[in-house]
DNA sequence: ACCTCGTCCTGGTTGC
DNA sequence: TGCAACCAGGACGAGG
């Protein structure tokens, strides 16, 4: 979504003065070096993956953004809390914003994406290779709680807090169990239920939660349709259970105790 | 090799 | 009303 926003500003341009503020963006070199390295890289293509935008320059180098929760790219905009500025050969200017500054930049040499992204990221849930057996072998003999498994990007690229919950209570499924220990039918289930979760989460321009808001105006609506995410005591949409809060993988995690109870 | 936990960071919310 | 403590979360590194 972001990509597909981003990815016509940039393509074929060239960044042609770029102004890193935080010193923390870039690791673990030093912003300033890095953004001298980006001044004069021509943008071939902008792809993502799981979580990582790809900016992919015609020299064979890449930037690898990660926005994390409150990282965004504007274009040609004024907004508060900017790390990074990127002007581009046609004199728009991309403004990179970040209120929490956990967001990453990563500047690659040629041949370095590919490993670093393959350690890092699995298989994209939402292509047609995704299968209910390929999701078993990748949480064969885990004995992390689903929760914690799903939350690994290693294990399926791209899934957040928000979206481990929504998909597990789709597929009516306990966070707290054991990763490798679901049947047959339970996989198909969850293989469900991260597809519904997520392509609900995409239809709606995901979830625009708290008080994080796009700049531009606009923003996604994703957290009106959630099942679990954040709705401590409110009843379950399926069985009117009220809805529980609980802490699992060291984040906060919302389920219904009835139709997720621990062995269905 | 696998798993858990602490850390980073800021601003909104809660509680006294 | 004011202020401090708490909470949110993705990735990574340390330690079990």
């Amino acid at each position: 979504m972001i990509r597909r926003r981003i990815a016509p500003v940039l393509e074929g341009r060239r960044f042609e003065r770029v102004e890193i503020s935080d010193a923390r963006l870039t690791r673990p070199e030093d912003p300033l070096a890095v953004a001298a390295e980006l001044m004069g890289e021509r943008v071939e293509r902008v792809d993502r993956r799981g979580k990582y935008l790809i900016v992919r320059f015609a020299s064979g180098r890449a930037l690898l953004i990660h926005l994390r929760m409150t990282g965004s790219l504007l274009v040609n905009a004024d907004a508060t809390h900017v790390r990074a500025v990127v002007e581009l050969d046609d004199g728009s200017e991309i403004a990179y914003r970040d209120v929490r500054r956990f967001g990453t930049w990563l500047l690659l040499e040629p041949g370095e994406l590919e490993p670093y992204l393959a350690a890092r990221v699995g298989e994209e849930p939402l292509v047609a290779a995704f299968t209910a057996r390929g999701l078993g072998e990748r949480l064969e003999g885990r004995r992390a709680p689903l929760k914690a498994a799903l939350l690994d990007q290693r294990t399926l690229a791209g899934l957040g807090n928000i979206y481990v919950d929504e998909a597990l209570w789709y597929a009516k499924l306990n966070p707290l169990r054991p990763g490798g220990s679901l049947e047959r039918n339970e996989l198909r289930r969850l293989h469900n239920g991260i597809r519904k979760a997520l392509e609900l989460g995409i239809a709606r321009q995901g979830s625009t939660v708290s008080t994080y808001r796009l700049p531009d105006g606009s923003s996604g609506s994703m957290q009106r349709e959630f099942r679990a995410y954040g709705r401590t005591g409110e009843p379950c949409d399926r069985c009117g259970t009220v809805l529980e809060k609980t802490r699992v993988g060291g984040r906060s995690t919302w389920f219904c105790p009835d139709c997720q109870a621990a062995t269905t």
